[in-house]
Formats: C-alpha cells, structure tokens, sequence
DNA sequence: ATTCTATTGTATCAATTCGTGACAATAATA
DNA sequence: TATTATTGTCACGAATTGATACAATAGAAT
C-alpha cells in the first residue's frame, strides 16, 4: 500500500475502535480492502516496542493529505501492532486503497517494496509462521477452492515452502493425514487421466 | 495471584507505559514478581476482545484497596492484553504479590482457582502453544538447570505433555535432534552407573 | 477408430526411522 | 566382594519414507 504522494509503503493496517473486538477491527480491515468477509485470519504476533513508532513519515502522511498533524496527534502517537495474516487465492482479489493511500495491491514477497517501521519483519515473522506446521494451516485458509486436485494442493506447499516436493510421497503423507476427503473425478483437463477432486475435512477440533 | 479481600484470582500481569517497549514491560513484571532476569519469554497471544474486560471485579479491588475508582477510572477501561509465557524451574522463585494483591504463588496447571476475566483462556492458549513443537523451546527455556541428565529432560517433556515417554526412543530422539552436547559423568546419584550431563548447545538461527 | 501423449494413481523395494526388549556396564551400598 | 538400581547401547521387527516403475486413462492427433 502505497501512501499518497510519498513513496511511503506500508502492510494495509487499520486501529481498533474502542468497543470494537480487537478480531473484528481485523476483520473490519479486510472487508474495507478486499471485499472479503468470512475468512479466516491468523494471528501471529505483536509488535510492540516503542520506537518502531515513526512520527516523521506518518506526519508527512498527513501532509500529502491536507490533514493537519496537530489535528490528528493521536496518529503520531506511539502504537502497538498486533498482526495477522489469511491464506487466499490473490487472483480472487483487486485490494481497494483507502482515503491515505493511493495504491493498494499485491506484490510477489521477494519482491517487495521497501516498506516503513518495521513492517519487513512483519512479513518476515508472518511468513515463518506460516511456514512451520502448514498442513493444519492450509485446511483452515482460504487459499484453495472448496474442491481441488492433488496437484493443486502440492503447488500451494511448494508455493508457501519454496521447495519441490516428490510427487508421491506429498500425495501418500496427505492421505496419511487423514485431513482429505476424496470427490469424483474432475473432466476437463488436458489430454491425460483425470485427476480426483479433494476437499479438507471439516475441522476436526 | 489474589487480590485483597476479593476472593478474586488472576493471572499476575500489568500496564505498558508510554514509551516503554512491550517486550520490556514485560521484563519488568517478571523482575518485580520473581526476580528474575534474563529469562526467555515467549509471546504467544494478544487478547482483544471488547467485552473481556468486566469492571466490577476491578471496581471491587479497587475499593478493598482504598483507591477512589474515580481517580483510576483508566483501568476500568477496556484494554488488550499480550500474553507470554516462560520456562522456569518453579521452585527456584518464590513469587511475590504487588500492591493491590496479597498473595501470589504457584499452582499445578490441573488444581488452579476460577481466574478473572478470560484468564483461564488465556493458560489453555498457553499450554496448546508451549506443547507443540516442544523440541526447540525447551531448550530456550530456563526450566532446566545449564547442565543435565538425560532423565531430567525426560522428565520436563513428561510433565509439559502430560504422557509417559520411553527412556530408549525418547533417548535416541534427544540425540538425533542434535540439540544437544555431551559432557563429563554426574558422580553423586545412587547405587548405579552414573549419567552424562547434557547441555543445549548455543542455538543455531 | 486408432494411436499417441502427458498426467495420475498405485505398487514396489530399499533406506531410514521407530517401538520394544534385552543386556552389559557401572556407582554406591551392604 | 556381592548386590542393586539405573544407564548407555545394541538388536530386531514394524512402520514410515524416498525413489522408481508402470499401468490406467482423457483428450488430441492421426
């Protein structure tokens, strides 16, 4: 997300409202740039030390936007982030800038802009996270349709993990797992057998 | 921890000042219960939602401790709370209760009183997180004296898992996971072979 | 219709890891 | 010196994993 007229780059974020729960501010985010509601959202961390605090690009924010900071002293303030991040299918989504910011869209995460604070390792952390125990982590995401091949699913592993895995032993350790249900077969593919469609089994909790 | 005259108990925790680093305040809560310094904390929640706080339990400790609830009206607010844990030997710290509290001291996880607020929530999200992937936290912690048996691991892994282990697998596990490094015999046990001591190596990021 | 092609589901087999039991090697004690 | 409990390690079958092979297609090309 990029803010208007600065070059300043940012993680799309968003303060909680006082009787707001702090996962509904989340979801309240998501909803305002992707449209998206219903998904579900992971937190991960809290970032919290007092100096990640800027005053100096946040007031030049302001600026660009005809605010003026002695108005909104509050958004210099120190503040505390608690960060989330959800498993979708990006292509689903045009992300919306909001009234600060004049682009809002998705990049490849090695190629990432430089961003403000300490919003790099927020990406960093996001992703380590993801990356340890993903198996449960994959069915309880929104980044596969609700019916999908094998070959999808290995493609979203080796995507999150950037690593190949052997075709047959992913597709022997996800039936193992016992998390897949198995559909009918899906027709409309190239000119080969026809690979089953699988779904994750309803949470088990 | 209990709070005076109140029959309330809570999890012991406390505010972030102004420009003090989450991280930090935290350290300070510790220091002021326990002592203790240079102990691994680990973040493992943020608590957020808007109706976890309740200010009557709050109004009454504040009356039983003769402050005006009008002067403290801040602390009947809603607030978020970061969680963490630590790994210690508890019988090395005896805790000591603060100003509003008289009494702070240790409970089995399976024997604790009704806690305020969503605390109880708060030591099952603890635990859930501590157990798994126990391996490399362990050795993180501060539960385990620099030198030790293999029993006593074992011994740690059993009591945070709650199951028995095998001496053998558990054993050969340990050492495989090359976390470890050997030293010299323990001479001071009973009537049998004496163990190695074990340490965890300097960690490997 | 028939052949061809790429992909998919499984089987196979060796390599590795794991569960289990056995056993020899001690430190202290009797 | 014998006794005893605990420890380090080995041994062996069972289970899991890595790697390769191969038959079964769904569609395209002939």
């Amino acid at each position: 997300m990029e803010y208007h007229n600065t070059s300043i780059f940012a993680l799309p974020g968003g303060f909680v409202q006082k009787n707001e729960h702090l996962n509904d501010a989340v979801r309240r985010g998501l909803k305002e740039r992707t449209g998206l509601d219903n998904i579900h959202l992971e937190q991960f961390y809290t970032f919290g030390d007092a100096d990640r605090n800027n005053a100096e690009p946040m007031r030049t924010i302001l600026l660009n936007n005809g605010l003026a900071p002695e108005k909104y002293a509050w958004m210099l303030e120190r503040f505390i982030s608690v960060a989330y991040y959800a498993l979708i299918n990006y292509q689903d989504v045009v992300p919306q800038p909001d009234a600060l910011s004049d682009s809002c869209r998705w990049y490849p995460v090695n190629a990432l802009p430089p961003l403000m604070m300490d919003h790099a390792r927020i990406v960093e952390k996001a992703l380590q996270t993801l990356r340890d125990n993903l198996d449960r982590k994959l069915a309880r995401g929104n980044m596969l349709p609700p019916k999908f091949t094998m070959k999808e699913l290995q493609q979203a592993y080796e995507a999150i993990l950037e690593t190949k895995l052997l075709r047959t032993t992913f597709q022997r350790r996800m039936l193992s797992l016992n998390l897949l249900e198995r559909h009918e077969k899906q027709f409309l593919g190239g000119a080969h057998k026809a690979p089953y469609l699988y779904s994750f089994k309803v949470v088990q909790v």
